[in-house]
DNA sequence: TTTCATGCAAATGATTTGCATAGTC
DNA sequence: GACTATGCAAATCATTTGCATGAAA
């Protein structure tokens, strides 16, 4: 279900500003955060405030529209969408790839098996690598 | 290498202060926040000052003596010992587990395959439920 | 006795909140 | 028109910093 729709039927309103946060979150193929959310609010619907950029993660976050994490001390934003994903950020030039959840299933077993431990990886975001980099080394 | 060895052999000094912290953060078996940390040394060194909990604690983390990460909108820290490991936390009770690396190599070799990208899994803090609050569902 | 580390207090930066007003349903 | 969302400004909270003093090596 589309975030429009979830906020209207838990009796939320849908406003311009949350229409723009919600189209660079939908959009960006790299996470972001909160200070970008709101330059990229304030350039198109200058004069929204940072407070609202605020608010409005909190409320997506809650609802289950937006995934909020934590890289490198920042915290970011991206969207959850209908197929699930984690995120793979290289530390060497910075790009962001996005990795099929399901080639967790084999260490969520393994783990169940081991410790009973029922681990739910939910878009994570991982350290490392990219191909690219890797050659350059 | 002891981080009291690392500590020294960087120029730094160890003094009481730093020993509480390691001592603390060494033994704990589940991970400590900042404002825990601050506790503990308080209560056997009456005095000491947050601002020496927070300089130290980022020693530490460069050092490679300490690892910090961020579970549930809290910034915890572990020791960062030999054999390193993962975390597992239980979002029911709490309680925190700890999970073998090595688990992690074929997802890890699955991921290089399909993305060329080497994930370095490092000190992950996994939320999941334990087998105790599975069973209790 | 030379540095490095600490305590203190003030600064910072991100995020949150109260309240009056404006906008959506 | 009723009720929620916003802007604004002030408050909060965790973390950082400058500086003079104190303690390791």
């Amino acid at each position: 279900m589309s975030c429009n729709k979830i906020l209207k039927q838990t009796g939320h309103r849908l406003t311009p500003q949350r229409r723009l946060i919600l189209d660079l979150i939908h959009d960006a193929h790299t996470h972001v955060g909160a200070e970008e959310i709101f330059d990229y609010v304030q350039a198109r619907a200058p004069g929204v405030n940072k407070s609202t950029i605020y608010r409005t993660l909190k409320l997506l976050e809650q609802m289950g529209c937006v995934f909020k994490s934590e890289h490198d001390d920042r915290i970011i934003y991206h969207h959850a969408e209908e197929g699930h994903h984690h995120h793979l950020i290289c530390r060497s030039c910075g790009k962001s790839y996005e990795c099929e959840e399901a080639l967790f299933s084999p260490v969520q077993r393994a783990i169940e098996e081991k410790y009973g431990f029922w681990v739910e990886f939910r878009h994570m975001v991982l350290s490392g690598l990219c191909s690219e980099c890797r050659g350059r080394k």
